[in-house]
DNA sequence: TATTGTTATACTCTATAACTATA
DNA sequence: TATAGTTATAGAGTATAACAATA
């Protein structure tokens, strides 16, 4: 009762399917490694989508809460994305000098700076959503329309 | 018409929670930055459960695929859980330091080393298991039941 | 004294290429 | 020649602490 070796795996000639004989295994059972792995393939398929537009699911991110216009802190969307107020300092940089968005101190508490839009932002923003989308349709395939609905409501009450 | 500043969410105290302002916007329709957001928020879970342990999510699943018992070699592990081979090394150089796993060359291919769990291993497979579960209650805590499953099943479709 | 943004730094995660031993 | 595992290394991503300006 030995059991099946990489070999056994080898000889049927496609050993790259066969790890699917795993997935009976527990851990497809657990809901943190299912959202990992799904977080994974999506997140890379999307950031594939966003090379050719020079923004990554982060950098795209940020450029969508400031495209909403709502005039966010820095320290409002360290916040709601997250992220160490290093790491959108970092982000900022590069999206302000590409022309992307503006700094802007807040008049009323001159610590804090207000990030705006330009007009290329938001048209790059635009094209970025729509490499998302796309993205996401290519990630969530498997899927029917109400499927993708749900899926979208169950997570974001898990994300919020 | 000016938007509204961050002088506007420190007026009422609590400016932390003013930062859901910002979920009406575009960005929380995207499945992919929600599996990026759910996942991020349920391994952080699971790392800080794990942590006692010696474990985190990474090297959770690696050994969990391996106290399943089929005997995976390592580019099998680094197949099934969509890591580089060098990652499983790593991995593994831990695992088996402390007794968890171990390695065995196939007798059938001696490239190959197939991996498998010590008592100890399986042992500890078990509270990790525990852990996890624990961790997916609280991250998985806004949703009922019926809701789990269904958030199980559709995840699957994706990540597989 | 506390907070915002910034910088410097380090630590983890991930990816790549080169090496060995086997096939 | 090709593959499994290993090693070294470099690049992202992430987290921490210290600093200047402002409150």
């Amino acid at each position: 009762m030995t059991s099946p070796t990489a070999a056994d795996l080898a000889e049927d000639g496609h050993g790259d399917e066969g790890v699917q004989r795993f997935e009976d295994a527990g851990l497809t059972a657990e809901p943190i490694f299912l959202m990992a792995r799904a977080a994974s393939v999506g997140s890379s398929d999307a950031n594939r989508r966003l090379a050719r537009l020079g923004l990554k699911v982060r950098s795209y991110s940020v450029l969508a809460v400031v495209a909403g216009g709502r005039a966010p802190t820095q320290r409002e969307l360290s916040q709601f994305l997250v992220m160490n107020p290093s790491q959108v300092v970092a982000i900022l940089d590069d999206l302000e000098e590409r022309g992307l968005v503006q700094r802007r101190t807040d008049p009323r508490d001159r610590r804090s700076k207000i990030i705006v839009p330009t007009e290329a932002g938001r048209k790059l923003c635009a094209q970025a959503k729509d490499a998302v989308d796309t993205a996401a349709e290519e990630s969530l395939g498997a899927l029917g329309p109400q499927e993708r609905e749900e899926l979208s409501r169950l997570l974001r009450k898990v994300a919020f």
